[in-house]
DNA sequence: TAGATTGTTAATCGATTAACAATC
DNA sequence: TAGATTGTTAATCGATTAACAATC
């Protein structure tokens, strides 16, 4: 009945922003011993409207049960699912400063499926150290290791005089998404996907809030 | 005219949001020696539209000169004050592991005027160290530091599970504005504002977006 | 059954974009 | 002057919230 493919109608950025927080709260659940959970619920722990939650749950397409809600682990599942996190995703990590090492070393990642490999800086005191068990290499072997790894995501926390050189070397080895922490903005070809996080953002709306 | 007080109307927290990029926009063209700088200039550099950029203007409250745009070192002053960022703010970070040590010693925080003094954590191996310059103080330590610098803000990046009780300690002592890069849900008297920075968040918009 | 919760349609709200007169 | 840019009012757009029938 709905028509050709895979056409399901995009699910708004701001839900998609918002499902980590619900993924956190629903496994907290879990490790409490419930199976299920409902809209009402995750919007009480993390302080949201609760239409706003059942919204946000009906995106990921998995069906509730009036007076019950979810079933817990499909829901981990459909949101995860819905987020491409269905498995781990590896990347790579370019800059081995100190926000580098300290997001290659951040153990909160591997939560949601986000797995560092290796580590890229053109430092030679650096190449050939490791950081956090993960090893700093050349960037001259970013390309190799790249299509040997089948890696497609890199996060970038170079100086932002060196980022957008940085960047045009993560795609000519073969990056397809960049999960860009540098103030910097990046001019690349079109099909390549930055995603900038600008922690000055947050630092300023706190800043204003507070005055 | 305007009635009574400080009723200027609350800016938008999206325009908030934007003011860092703009300042650094602005900054790089006074560098290469531009006076002047419109909304449009602006708006190509960042890639935002022209409209929105002069609608975010207009809350500094700073009037533009047409065809002209606007003085930049005024329009500096505007933007910074708008943000609450006249004089530097002094912060303290509790939570010395990964994150917390990045963000201490990240230079690009200097530049908006965002200075970290101090560091607290409770681990007794850390405790008396230094972190880029900066000295790893015992939580104890904290209710008179405050006290003695007069600081109000701090940033936390302790362990999700570590993180109640961290804040309540440093609203005990005295903060009175939190920027949270832990997971939890702060629980805290209402007069104190939390600020979360979810990391997660960027993530999951970048692993959509390269689905 | 009664009550809680779902899914869905409609109403509200706020931010972005468009339009345009004023002005340097 | 002509043209670019501002400030402001109106239109659009998208997200959040409200309302409510369906259902377990």
């Amino acid at each position: 009945m709905s028509g050709s493919g895979n056409l399901e109608k995009a699910i708004p950025l701001p839900s998609i922003r918002r499902y980590p927080s619900y993924l956190r709260a629903i496994k907290k659940l879990k490790a409490s011993g419930e199976e299920w959970v409902s809209a009402s619920l995750i919007a009480k722990e993390l302080e949201l409207s609760s239409i706003l939650v059942r919204k946000d749950l009906a995106c990921t397409g998995l069906e509730g049960r009036p007076k019950y809600g979810f079933e817990i682990n499909p829901l981990i599942s459909a949101i995860e699912h819905s987020l491409g996190w269905d498995n781990a995703t590896d990347a790579i990590l370019v800059g081995a400063g100190n926000l580098g090492s300290a997001l290659a070393g951040y153990n909160g990642f591997s939560q949601y499926g986000l797995q560092i490999t290796a580590v890229f800086d053109n430092d030679p005191v650096k190449i050939g150290q490791m950081i956090h068990e993960k090893p700093i290499l050349s960037i001259d072997k970013m390309k190799d290791y790249l299509e040997r790894t089948k890696i497609a995501m890199g996060v970038l926390t170079v100086s932002p005089q060196a980022a957008q050189k940085a960047a045009e070397q993560m795609v000519e080895a073969g990056i397809k998404g960049i999960w860009n922490f540098a103030t910097t903005k990046l001019d690349l070809p079109s099909n390549v996907i930055v995603q900038r996080t600008d922690l000055s953002a947050g630092f300023a709306e706190l800043s204003t809030r507070m005055r």
